[in-house]
This record gives C-alpha cells, structure tokens and sequence, in this order.
DNA sequence: GCTTAAGTGTTACAGATTGTAACGCTACAA
DNA sequence: TTGTAGCGTTACAATCTGTAACACTTAAGC
C-alpha cells in the first residue's frame, strides 16, 4: 500500500509550475491573491490566472472550496507526498526502482549532507524503535512538519 | 560549483518518456534497438521512433555517435546526474532547497528502506573518513555504480 | 427593486509540443 | 547497378499551454 502506482502526474508548463511553486508556499490562494503574487514576474489577467488554476485542479494538483463566492485554492497533496511522488517515478525511470543509489548521489551532488543523513538515519533508527509497528508513521507527516 | 543551476529540462512527452526510460537501461542504443525493444508495448515505425530519438538529442537527453553508417545513441549524461538533477529540481520547488525532509518523506512513504539508509549513513560515513577531502568525491559516480 | 461589481463559467485561439509517419537521398553490399 | 539499410526532410493532426474576452450570477448598496 502507497505503493499503488498512481498515473503519472502529468507535465507543467512554465507558468502552471510557476503557480504550484508559489501555492506550495502558502497554505491557500484565491485567484487573485496568486494573480498579484505572480504579477512582478509575471502579470496575468485575472481570467489567465483562473484558467491556469482549473487546469491545475484539473490534472489533479489543486482542490478547491468556495467560501463565500470565492474559490479557495490549496495544493490537493501535501508538497511531500507530491515530492516524494515525483521522486519516486524519477527513482523508477531512473534507477529501476532503487532509491539507495540515488540517495548516495545525492550526497555527492551536494544535494544532501553527509551529516544530514546520518541524522536522518538516526533520527529515524529511534523512532523505529519507539514506534514499532503501530503508527504507520504515514502520521508523521502531518506532525507539523515545515516541508 | 556542480550548483550551477542549470536549465530546467524539457518536459518529456509520454514516449518520449519511455524511450529514454528505456535507453537508461542500456549504455548504447539504436533506433532499431529501441524501436524493437519498445515494439510490443508501442510499435512504432523506423521513422517515427529515429524522430524520438533526434528531439532527445535536441532536448539534451541524447548524444550520438556514427558508427559506420549508424547512429548510436546514449544517454548524454549518467542516470544518477539525470535522476540527481531531476530531484533537486525537485527539492528546489517542493522543499525550499532542503533535501532532508524530503528523505524523511521517502522513508515514510517505503520509498526507501530505513535499514537502507542507515546502512548508506554508515557506508558514507566511513568512506568519508578514509577519503577526507582529498577525492571530491565526485568521482565515486565513476566507481562502477550500478545506478 | 434595480444597478453594480466581484467572481465564476464558457469559449476561443494561436503557438508549441508530441506522436506518427511518408518520402526521398546516399552509400555499402551483392 | 541495384537493392536496401539508414539517415534527412517535411508534414500533419492532436494535444497542451498561455492568454484572454465575454457572458452569467449574485451579494450589496442605493
């Protein structure tokens, strides 16, 4: 389980990946307040924006709710789970499956410390032991995390 | 330096996709290679895959060699360089440049196995110990990988 | 109640990307 | 010298993207 191969997140364009950048920053927009956002790098029309966000809701990456007669954006997964989503069809495509590799040439890309990862590998070695098996530790992504 | 940020790569389409998904898993290949190795799931005819294989070449995903009258195509940079980009970039866009969480991430999601990471957090450590500072460490890239 | 404005829905459209391929040219092999 | 393997050129339709006008709806103010 989460190991159901979801369909493939289909591909952004410039601008689109522009607004997700910027709502990954934020917990919700409206169109406007991504309009004016966006506007120094890139001035839209209000109906440019709107049309840029149903599509966004569109492939999946957005959900909406209407508070008052206003459409309230908000990144439909986590920015995690999507990362780690997009990571791992890069680990499929790339590296038939293993992430062990890639984790490594991160550290050699710099990507990721050495001491980081040793943290990680700690920190992560302890709370196995704690846990054991009853949280999912699927949780954990939701205990206040700032990713 | 290797933090140059380069130009984001082209977005794939969905053969295009699985041609280089495919190309990843050999060192060298031909258009007749490929076309017969993707023929069951996707036949394509001698034109239409070579057309791929030029655009991956124009996207930079490709280099070619002529080999007699044949062009042997291979992927322009190793997969991990690839993959490791294609995660900061990532990295860059979901997690405001920090990698760590986003491991957390992959270990919670099973997308890598704790006993994987600690045991890269070992191996890392030890060959930074013995290495220390004198190979960037770039080179490991180079050590007959199997990524 | 009527008017207005904020906010949504609908529709359009051009340019780029993708998938697909026919056709034509060139050079090596028989 | 003739077929043919393999490249180059060109085409074209479908889809995707960026951009936006215009029409519709409804809460709010007069």
């Amino acid at each position: 389980m989460t190991n159901t191969k979801l369909p493939r997140l289909k591909n952004l364009g410039e601008v689109e990946q522009a607004v997700m950048d910027y709502i990954w920053t934020q917990d919700e927009v409206t169109a406007e307040s991504c309009r004016e956002a966006l506007a120094s790098s890139r001035p839209m029309k209000d109906s440019t924006i709107r049309t840029v966000l149903r599509r966004l809701e569109e492939k999946g990456y957005l959900t909406h709710e209407i508070e008052g007669r206003t459409f309230v954006y908000r990144a439909s997964s986590e920015r995690q789970n999507v990362a780690v989503r997009a990571v791992k069809s890069i680990i499929e495509r790339f590296c038939g499956g293993s992430a062990e590799e890639l984790v490594l040439g991160m550290v050699d890309n710099a990507v990721l410390d050495r001491k980081q990862l040793e943290r990680l590998a700690r920190r992560i070695a302890e709370n196995e032991a704690k846990a054991e098996g009853k949280s999912t530790r699927k949780d954990l992504s939701q205990q206040g995390r700032r990713l």
